[in-house]
DNA sequence: GAGTCCCT
DNA sequence: TGGT
């Protein structure tokens, strides 16, 4: 894991803002559901990029379009794409940007990102808004875990033994941060799907 | 083939 | 932590 503390600016952070919302104009926010039995996550999603992340009754996957609208995802910002490029230093493209919005008593359990098949790559993490308390475990679920804070413009990066790790969000600290217009929390969470 | 749900 |  890296953590890049701070990594965006306050111009940074709002010029990336408002490349998010001009995506999800046109890719809405949804909620997902869990497999199965269909409770709804409390945090809402959208995605861009050629693949985005779902859930629903039918499992977790990767989808090219979106769930409610059927149109494609709209593409990764050309700031996300140099951002992977300058951070990761891994030689092929990143094919989604999950944006995962938390509202202030929005939360995500303990799990890994395991819909991916290229697992050598890692998962690029951008924090905009408040504050999120952050969980990092181990490859079994019943690992230690260690937590921390997620502030607005930090990067986190998951590699090597933690790219396959638990994590959740416990908590967002609502009001710790200026740059939403409303309380909460967006995630960017880019990733490689396919292998190479 | 279940799972980011819930709960303690 | 682990059943669902």
């Amino acid at each position: 894991m890296q953590l890049l503390s701070g990594y965006l600016n306050h111009p940074q952070q709002t010029a990336l803002l408002e490349e998010i919302r001009a995506i999800v104009a046109k890719a809405p926010l949804f909620t997902p559901t869990m497999p199965r039995w269909g409770k709804p996550f409390s945090v809402r999603m959208s995605n861009c990029g050629p693949l985005g992340w779902v859930s629903d009754k039918s499992g977790y996957r990767y989808e090219e379009t979106h769930p409610v609208t059927g149109e494609p995802w709209p593409a990764i910002p050309d700031s996300l794409m140099v951002l992977w490029d300058e951070v990761t230093g891994y030689s092929h493209s990143p094919q989604a940007c999950l944006i995962n919005y938390y509202s202030a008593d929005a939360k995500m359990g303990l799990h890994v990102d395991s819909d991916e098949k290229d697992m050598k790559a890692p998962i690029l993490s951008i924090s905009l808004g408040d504050d999120a308390r952050f969980r990092l475990g181990g490859t079994e679920r019943s690992a230690a875990t260690k937590s921390f804070l997620l502030r607005s413009g930090d990067i986190l990066i998951l590699d090597g033994a933690d790219r396959m790790a638990y994590h959740g969000v416990d908590r967002i600290d609502a009001g710790t941060s200026a740059l939403l217009r409303e309380p909460g929390r967006i995630n960017l969470t880019i990733r490689r799907v396919t292998l190479p």
